[in-house]
RNA sequence: AGGACCAUAGCUCAGUUGGUUAGAGCGCCACGUUGACAUCGUGGAGGUCGGCGGUUCAAAUCCGCCUGGUCCUACCA
């Protein structure tokens, strides 16, 4: 038997500690092959979104896989035929820019010394260098990925499918080239897409120039020039034309005139189109259609020139380049630029034109205004748009199926508000321009002739094959690589060995949730969902799980140049604070923010970060996952959950403690249940319905709401409590003890099963022992992981026991109160009296004397059948009966006189709110039957409860 | 400018279809080392549910307006 991974201590340390079991369990489900799928049941499936091959594990990662292994265990545990695949994404300019980076750092080259093939074969080596660092990460957490599955986008299956899209895509005219205006990136020299651009506001100054019409033309207040304002003076060496509102009376005559660019000299036409704004500044905007997104639709309306002056660094060209809107070069333009310009940067640029403007008495005015500044998101550079070749995708027709699929509820986003921000976004949807001028990344598959000619084909030799080119004909494949999101985008399909049509394929696909942030619905979520029902025909996902952004405990997102990024592997195992402190400071972009941020470490961690283990962390994360809002990480809680774990491993302590070796009745031998046992079976069954309803409604903060309160406040407060008198009592049936133990056991198991998703790692511990106790062990290497998932069973739930518990309870609790308030030591044994109670109370007293003596700490517990007997006591309510402590000697009069006394005017607020209900004539005649009869109970209750204590102030009032 | 979400105890958050004496954890106060646990136990204090108005017999909950916050989209020639 025991192979030597089967032995344990026996003995359980005093206090959890997490460090000790983590690694070792899931090294050993992994080596047991248990995060692969089972071959039998339902399938369900979540792909992960792929985290950056070279990144490292962050607070959102850490949320949002916690979030998918519970689901993914929770319904393994229900025998769904389970897979969570794995994978990590080549994250074209991100990778691409960190090795850049690290080359310039250690070898002081740039990518363009070391050439493309070797640059890649750098990045290649990176990434195998690094890219187990995620992966590690990830099993920390305790991530049931099936890593037999581990897939790349960019391994040779991806490459396959990336390959097989984009031709077809081609080839139904759902992917084209053409010279377009797109955001150019002038730092990274890469086309970039709008959602990678980030607006930023600041201040900015506003030129007002003169424009001088030409031809003697003058306005019809008698003016020889129109005034244009911009925010870009550089961009004026590129318009084409003027343009004013075709309703504009002020200008009606000008239109068809011509003005006469400044500094360049051009004749450009005034035109007439709903862009100009009469109510701004002079009704009169200048048009560069080759620099502006909104220029680019009023050139395309009005058959302008489109003029670019940039290169591709954003430098001053030294003559302009013209094209039509098709991107076709214009011959008879006028391209000359001044000289003076050429190879200035724009910045430049706008100095310099503005001072030759102010020079030749043509700048009016110029004013401050706020304005937004396009950024692009990674390299921070202010984005261009500048006309490219590019490539795009025609989303159109792709985006028509994908809205659908939501509309008919195909798709369900939870929470449901997400659906809408998806429509408006899908609605109106720009072609997807997927062509990046970067290295690292799929490359397109098209190649050029000489004459330009383009061929699509998934290799150069289909393309000469397709297209009947000789061999002795030269090709070269485009420089370009795909956007990221095009390979991310076939995620759900392509793991699953699309375009072949896999068993997996068949079984998994569509996967059932998707786990993702609001802030990637639309550069992935509607992507795939576009790609993959083109491809597949069917929607890449049932549910969109949408989470929110995961910020540190004052609401501030987290980032480096902050100093206040948390990693979840510091709060699993702890780190101290010089440690903590050279994390957040060390490398900075901005070293001067070290010191403030140094500080600041310092004073939220005086001591460092306490390790906490993967359970708590994960416990944490679960129960702030409110549905669809950012949550403030809160490290109370993580203390909070640390101690959970605590409280849960002791209490299995004092349970091993008093069964093993003991006689659990787990063969089937004869036991007595006692009040306590159906108690809580009882509580355990409701337990178990909430927290599989909870999981159902993806509310991770009920069910871990639900489990703790259950574990801490009934199984430990009270049950365990309440099996002490029965095992440890002489008196006690053998039946009895047996019974006691079976069911501490039993529920202890159970509770390990709910904890299971949520807290992998201890519950799996613990049920390792506890298991053998309850019969629930199978064979040696038997794993918590693969047991069933409780179910609720009904019939388990007796409601006599629930009541007369609660009774036990309150009756208990109204000796503490007692104590509390006379200021009795808790341990100094009491008399008490009951009285005043039914038949039931009666009975209740005669069958629980044990348990209220261990529990309430009684020396004696009496019935008293004449309540006018009774001694001067301390009284509390249960019901309509009374627990009395006699203490005459004890009581402070005065004192207990002022009690008493705001007790009264307590109850007669509550007496009175009631009463006012109920004389209200409405409330009477329109409130359901049910509500009234309750408020009529609650107004006995007070009033008994004020009877009460009245006399007892005049016994204490007559002393 | 349009839209979304949020505002409940000192802090972080629950509060299902309107009917609770409005809850939890942490923190705070008092007492306490009884044989699972001081990462603990017992008891307690603390909220006019952002403001105003409306619907209703009844509003933390539904509607409108306002204030404050977060975010998204668009625009800023």
């Amino acid at each position: 038997m025991s192979s030597g991974r089967r032995q344990q201590e026996h003995s359980m340390e005093k206090t959890y500690q997490p460090e000790s079991i983590e690694t070792r369990w899931y090294q050993r489900w992994e080596e047991d092959g248990r995060f692969t799928p089972s071959g039998e049941g339902d399938p369900f499936a979540i792909m992960i979104p792929p985290p950056n091959v070279t990144g490292s594990l962050h607070m959102g990662h850490a949320f949002q896989d916690t979030i998918m292994d519970t689901l993914i265990r929770w319904r393994r545990m229900q025998g769904r035929n389970t897979l969570w695949q794995v994978g990590t994404d080549h994250a074209g300019i991100a990778t691409q820019m960190l090795v850049e980076r690290k080359i310039a750092a250690e070898e002081g080259k740039t990518r363009h010394d070391l050439g493309r093939d070797a640059f890649i074969d750098k990045v290649w080596e990176w990434k195998h260098e690094s890219g187990g660092h995620i992966t590690r990460q990830l099993r920390r957490m305790g991530a049931s990925l099936d890593w037999s599955r581990e897939r790349f986008t960019m391994d040779d299956g991806f490459y396959k499918a990336v390959q097989e899209v984009f031709v077809r895509l081609y080839e139904e005219d759902l992917v084209y080239r053409g010279k377009r205006l797109v955001n150019w990136d002038p730092t990274l020299n890469t086309a970039i897409s709008d959602l990678e651009v980030e607006n930023r506001d600041q201040q900015g100054q506003f030129w007002h120039f003169r424009y001088p019409l030409a031809d003697g033309v003058t306005t019809d207040a008698g003016l020889d020039h129109l005034v244009v304002a911009t925010t870009r003076p550089e961009t004026l060496l590129g318009d084409s034309a003027v343009a004013v509102n075709p309703k504009d009376e002020r200008y009606a005559s000008l239109v068809g005139k011509f003005v006469e660019l400044p500094l360049v000299g051009r004749r450009i036409p005034i035109v007439a189109d709903e862009h100009a704004d009469m109510d701004k500044g002079s009704g009169c905007v200048k048009i560069t259609p080759a620099h502006d997104f909104n220029d680019y639709e009023v050139g395309k309306r009005a058959g302008l020139p489109l003029i670019n002056v940039f290169s591709k660094t954003a430098h001053i060209l030294e003559s302009a380049e013209a094209f039509d809107i098709q991107g076709r070069p214009l011959g008879d333009i006028d391209t000359a630029l001044p000289a003076a310009y050429a190879g200035l940067d724009r910045f430049a640029a706008r100095k310099a034109v503005v001072a030759d403007m102010d020079a030749q008495g043509l700048l009016e005015k110029t004013e401050t205004v706020n304005n937004t500044l396009p950024y692009g998101d990674r390299s921070g550079d202010v984005i261009e748009p500048l006309l490219t070749d590019q490539w795009f995708v025609a989303v159109e027709t792709l985006a028509k199926p994908a809205i659908e699929a939501v509309e008919n509820g195909d798709i369900q986003f939870v929470p449901k508000n997400y659906e809408n921000m998806y429509f408006s976004w899908m609605r109106d949807l720009q072609d997807w321009c997927i062509s990046r001028q970067l290295w690292w990344g799929h490359r397109i598959p098209a190649w050029y002739d000489d004459e330009g000619n383009v061929y699509v084909a998934r290799t150069e030799a289909e393309a000469r094959d397709k297209h009947g080119i000789a061999s002795d004909v030269a090709l070269t494949q485009d420089e370009d690589v795909l956007d990221t999101w095009f390979s991310s985008g076939l995620w759900t399909f392509g793991t699953l060995g699309w375009p072949e049509q896999t068993d997996e394929l068949k079984t998994f696909h569509p996967s059932s949730v998707l786990v993702t942030g609001f802030d990637i619905i639309f550069f992935w979520v509607a992507r795939m969902i576009m790609l993959t029902l083109k491809f597949t025909d069917e929607v890449p996902f049932k549910t969109v799980y949408v989470h929110g952004l995961v910020r540190d405990g004052q609401g501030q997102k987290m980032s480096k140049s902050k100093g206040n990024v948390l990693d979840p592997i510091d709060l699993i195992d702890g780190i101290d604070l010089e440690a903590l402190v050279e994390k957040r400071t060390g490398n900075m972009m901005q070293p001067q923010k070290a010191k403030a941020i140094a500080k600041a470490t310092r004073s939220e961690f005086p001591d460092g970060i306490e390790a906490h283990g993967t359970d708590a962390l994960r416990y944490t994360f679960l129960s702030q996952a409110t549905t669809g809002r950012d949550i403030k990480f809160d490290m109370g809680r993580l203390d909070g959950y640390r101690n959970f774990c605590n409280k849960l491993w002791n209490a299995s302590r004092y349970v091993l403690m008093n069964t093993e070796g003991e006689d659990c009745g787990r063969h089937g031998e004869d036991v007595e249940l006692s009040l306590a046992d159906r108690w809580i079976e009882a509580r355990l069954t409701q337990t178990i319905t909430q927290v599989t309803r909870a999981m159902e409604e993806f509310r991770f903060d009920h069910a871990s709401q639900a489990l703790y309160d259950f574990v801490w406040n009934e199984y430990c407060d009270w049950y365990v409590e309440l099996s002490k008198p029965v095992l440890w009592d002489e008196s006690a049936s053998e039946a009895a003890k047996r019974g006691t133990r079976r069911t501490l056991v039993r529920v202890l198991e159970s509770i390990l099963r709910l904890a299971h998703p949520m807290m992998p790692y201890i519950s799996e511990e613990i049920w390792q022992r506890v298991a053998p106790l309850a019969g629930t062990l199978e064979g040696d290497n038997d794993s918590l992981m693969a047991k069933a998932w409780p179910l609720a069973d009904d019939a388990l739930i007796d409601q006599d026991a629930i009541r007369d518990i609660e009774w036990l309870k309150g009756v208990i609790v109204a000796v503490r109160n007692i104590r509390a308030e006379m200021n009795i030591a808790p341990g100094k044994p009491l008399d008490a009296v009951l009285t005043k109670g039914s038949e039931a109370d009666r009975t209740r007293l005669s069958d629980n004397r044990l348990f209220l003596s261990k529990l309430a700490k009684l020396a004696s517990i009496e019935w008293l059948e004449d309540a006018s007997q009774a001694p001067l006591s301390a009284t509390q309510l249960v019901g309509e009966m009374e627990v009395l402590v006699p203490m005459a000697d004890l009581i402070d009069k005065d004192a207990e006189l002022a009690r008493l006394g705001k007790e009264i005017d307590k109850q007669d607020k509550l007496i009175m709110g009631v009463e006012k209900k109920l004389a209200n004539e409405g409330f009477v005649a329109k409130a359901p039957a049910a509500v009234i009869d309750k408020e009529r109970g609650k107004l006995e209750e007070y009033q008994a409860a004020r009877r009460v204590l009245v006399e007892q102030r005049e016994k204490i009032a007559a002393l």
